[in-house]
DNA sequence: GACCTGCTGCGGATTG
């Protein structure tokens, strides 16, 4: 019993019967009573809650505290309800107040605090900024704030959410003007020092890392399903369950799968636990669990952290976890007690699943585990801006600029790129400057709306405001205006494209239509199969560097023998098969000193063990290269397994090896702003900016369009690890095999969905394509690889355009063909030598009729005309169109207007008419005289 | 059908 300890929490350590502290807390206990901001390390179920708040409450008795002294915060709802509980247990016998805030606790439980303020509350980073923001009456109570507990940091720290509460923090320290004391909670990280300086922020308090010491130790096993069916997988799980087991999946489907199959083989008390469940249900799946009335659940990342469920005597991976913290997260639900060793069993699915396993397993017993990311978004600064613009009506750039620069996340931002951020927040209206004040701006509450019922792209509901979690947008697919299903919206964008077939609702469609702004596929019944695209088939989930480090050390190796004891049987075999397959022709083994090229079909796949994030940088630039130059048909893949590119007539490795680095970043830049990683992040950051809806202009947007970059660049690519990698090659450090025929790795790589051209480029080729001539639909067609009637409903599309992408057809009267060109090339087009035959009439003083319709207006106009004054005076006749865009043009020979149907033309601009009323007679003379 | 997380305060009127 520590002897600082008032008594009366020592009554109460009797009371529930704990004869001393945890390990932890006692370790704890000094330091945080100094005062020191501490960052405590421990895995889960160490009782880390108390180690923290116990100090406190013997602080909270020794000196006279008021509310709220403590702030909690916690990232799951069912966390702050645990927490509240287990510390009111203390508080309310000491006579201090706990509370709790999230957006599912009760109105009257939330209006209690402003009658009776807690000493404690219990809430989640969004809890905390709304009542920084907008709790104006409660807000005070954050004055006399001196603790503040942050749980799950590790939660935290790699996201928006992360960032944005330290940011929070610092507004905090700022309002209440006292260098709270910051206690961090935390699973095991790779690098303390980034958590703390995360964490602790501009405090200037003694810091202290509290950890466990002494790994874990863990017993694990690897064994493959023999014929890789659901059938088998579920009789596989049979014999490995041990009442009460925890069954991971990487997908809800497979959980669903997984318990249909059980359900099959009779099993009872098999529960299914993830995000799409109901929160009734999953209480009573983790009350079972608690109660020990189950016999196995199988679950998502829902069960990775969160509230105590019990002693849980095996936990089995149905596939491995994507990282090494997710696999030692996932173990640490097991063998829970102190003294217990976790136990674990990865199921592997397909043969590169094994090796996987055995990367995680060999990094975790290294003690690796995948360094922290802090995310240093800038909408989330923006977002913390217009918040403390809510709190304080006004600031001035400099004085928030001062709190930003406190949050570590932050620390290096410049004060001119702060600049420039406020600058596009002021041109979108969301805030408003009066010489060095800066206050919101009529845009505010236009964009962030009270009424719940209005819902537009135009603005997002004002409780969105507190929030940086990316709601997933969705795409709904449309069959005669009925809504038929919903499609995740950076599928849609990186995969699916117009005359696409996919499988939804249990039927067949194919894709008519993609609408962008109204987040809308209109689709059609289809009956072929013929070209039926996966939709979330094959794990995408994106693998850790770890998960590729580990992999690649263990090919190098080329041997297992170390692992057998791990390895069932199959496992076992499977992976000395795959080894053999190398040795037996002469290959060596994929790793990240070694590229195998094979080609399939006229798919160039190049297996390697790779970071994800170069990969997917390559595999971006090879589909810049081959949309630019060979066809829109085209795809690449990627993955840790290597990349792959389709359709590409050389071979682009032996290009890309050739180029200098400054052009191969620039050709990295290009393919990420094409990509549709880059589209997804864009429309995730508009709304900080204020730019909903509104069509991005790379002029004024260039702070939004930069910002995007960035963070697509940071999360999904990596620029520095492509030029290593590709001077690697270059200096022959990497060798590089060429192999005629399958290889197993080669598998891998072509087993990962593909990742096609984004829309953006349809356009943009068909106006390279078109620069300067003019071609029929079917060249075009041929040229650039994209089916016959997708390219002419483009073109229709086109002629409606009001920029440079702007298109008009005519005919070529000598071939009797329909031509396109740019309006931009219309006039050099009708002087050149191949087409002015087409707009020269055999007899000039004919007489026409020609009716014009309006493109966007309800009116019309008849010229009546000769050839000989279209070419004499073609100004006249522009003169004598009251409209700019001609919807409709009709042309009909005047003493023949009872015989013949008139020649129709769409989308023309006033400008090019009189070379349209040339083409038209000349045609329709052409018919008549031969 | 790739994963997870969160989301208006305050006060006044009305009702039992």
């Amino acid at each position: 019993m520590h002897q600082d300890l008032d008594s009366r929490i020592q009554i109460l350590l009797r009371q529930k019967n704990w004869p001393t502290l945890t390990k932890i807390q006692e370790m704890s206990f000094s330091s945080i009573s100094t005062g020191k901001n501490t960052l405590i390390i421990a895995p889960t179920g160490y009782g880390k809650t108390e180690a923290a708040i116990l100090p406190l409450l013997n602080q909270m008795i020794k000196n006279e505290v008021k509310p709220v002294a403590v702030i909690y915060i916690t990232p799951l709802k069912a966390l702050i309800n645990d927490i509240s509980l287990r510390i009111d247990w203390w508080a309310s016998k000491l006579g201090f107040l706990v509370n709790r805030k999230h957006g599912e606790v009760p109105q009257k439980e939330k209006n209690l605090r402003l009658k009776h303020a807690p000493h404690i509350l219990v809430t989640t980073p969004e809890g905390l900024e709304i009542d920084m923001d907008w709790a104006t009456k409660f807000r005070d109570f954050y004055k006399n704030v001196k603790w503040v507990i942050v749980d799950e940091v590790h939660e935290l720290i790699n996201s928006k959410r992360g960032s944005q509460l330290a940011l929070l923090l610092e507004r905090l320290k700022r309002f209440s003007g006292y260098d709270f004391q910051r206690i961090g909670l935390s699973a095991t990280v790779s690098s303390e020092k980034v958590v703390s300086d995360f964490l602790f922020g501009s405090s200037n308090r003694e810091r202290a890392i509290i950890k466990l010491e002494g790994k874990r130790d863990f017993e694990i096993k690897i064994r493959k399903i023999s014929n890789g069916s659901w059938e088998d997988a579920a009789s596989s799980l049979v014999s490995s369950i041990e009442p009460p087991s925890l069954v991971f999946t990487n997908s809800r489907f497979s959980t669903e799968r997984l318990h249909e199959e059980l359900e099959k083989l009779g099993q009872k008390n098999v529960f299914v636990h993830h995000s799409s469940i109901s929160r009734d249900i999953k209480d009573m799946v983790e009350e079972k669990l608690r109660r020990n009335e189950s016999s196995a659940v199988i679950c998502t990342k829902t069960l990775e952290l969160g509230i105590h469920i019990g002693e849980i005597k095996k936990v089995i991976m149905f596939r491995p976890p994507p990282s090494v913290s997710s696999f030692l997260q996932r173990l640490g639900r097991s063998g829970h007690s102190v003294a217990g060793t976790p136990k674990g069993e990865i199921i592997s699915m397909l043969d590169y699943d094994i090796l996987e396993s055995l990367a995680l397993y060999e990094m975790a017993k290294h003690g690796k585990i995948e360094r922290p990311l802090v995310d240093d978004s800038l909408d989330v600064v923006a977002r913390e801006l217009l918040g403390h613009l809510l709190q304080n009506q006004e600031t001035t750039a400099e004085e928030f600029y001062s709190i930003v620069k406190g949050a570590n996340a932050f620390s290096k931002v410049r004060f001119s790129t702060f600049l420039q951020m406020v600058k596009c927040l002021e041109n979108n209206g969301l805030i408003k400057k009066e010489g060095e004040k800066i206050r919101l701006g009529p845009n505010f509450f236009r964009v962030w709306r009270f009424n719940r019922e209005f819902k537009s792209i135009w603005c997002k509901d004002f409780s969105e405001f507190f929030s940086l979690i990316n709601n997933n947008d969705t795409f709904s697919l449309r069959f005669e205006g009925k809504v038929i299903g919903e499609i995740d919206a950076v599928y849609v964008y990186k995969h699916i494209r117009v005359n696409d077939i996919i499988r939804i609702s249990g039927r067949l469609w194919k894709v008519t239509r993609i609408n962008i702004n109204k987040m809308s596929l209109d689709v059609i019944p289809e009956n072929s199969r013929k070209g039926e695209i996966p939709i979330w088939r094959g794990e995408n989930i994106s693998k850790s560097y770890l998960v590729a480090k580990g992999e690649s050390m263990i090919l190098k190796r080329g041997e297992i023998e170390k692992e057998k004891e791990i390895l069932d049987h199959d496992a076992y075999s499977t992976i000395k098969e795959m080894l053999q397959f190398y040795r037996d022709r002469d290959l060596p083994f994929p790793s990240d000193s070694t590229v195998v090229v094979e080609k399939r079909d006229d798919e160039w796949v190049y297996s390697t063990i790779i970071d994800e994030k170069i990969a997917n940088t390559i595999s971006h630039m090879m589909l810049y290269l081959t949309t630019k130059r060979y066809t829109l048909s085209t795809y690449s893949r990627a993955s840790i397994y290597g990349f792959s590119i389709k359709g590409a007539p050389i071979n682009l490795l032996e290009e890309l090896k050739g180029m200098d680095d400054e052009k191969l970043v620039s050709l990295i830049k290009k393919s990420i702003l094409r990509s549709s990683l880059f589209i997804a992040t864009m429309k995730e950051i508009q709304p900080s900016f204020g730019k909903l809806g509104r069509k991005i202009d790379p002029n004024n947007d260039k702070f939004i369009v930069a910002e995007a970059l960035r963070q697509t660049v940071r999360k999904y690519f990596s620029i520095k690890g492509t030029l290593n990698f590709i001077h690697k090659i270059r200096d022959e450090k990497t060798t590089i095999v060429f192999y005629n025929g399958e290889t197993p790795l080669g598998d891998a790589v072509l087993s990962h969905v593909s990742i096609r051209p984004w829309l953006v480029d349809i356009v943009e080729s068909i106006y390279e394509a078109l620069k300067g001539g003019a071609y029929t639909a079917s060249e075009l067609s041929e040229v650039l690889g994209i089916p016959l009637k997708s390219l002419e409903n483009k073109l229709k599309q086109l002629r409606k355009m009001k920029d440079k992408y702007k298109v008009s057809s005519f005919i070529d009267v000598d071939n009797k063909e329909v031509r396109w060109v740019l309006i931009e090339d219309f006039q050099s087009v009708v002087n050149s030598d191949d087409y002015f035959t087409s707009f020269t009439p055999s007899n000039v003083d004919e007489t026409f009729i020609a009716t014009l319709k309006s493109a966007e207006r309800d009116s019309q106009v008849e010229l009546i005309f000769k050839p000989r004054d279209v070419i004499e005076n073609p100004d006249e006749i522009r003169r004598r169109i009251p409209f700019e865009d001609i919807g409709e043009l009709k042309v009909m020979d005047m003493n023949d207007m009872a015989y013949s149907t008139p020649l129709k033309f769409y989308g023309i601009s006033r400008n090019v008419i009189p070379y349209i009323l040339l083409n038209a007679t000349t045609y329709i003379q052409s018919v008549k005289f031969s």
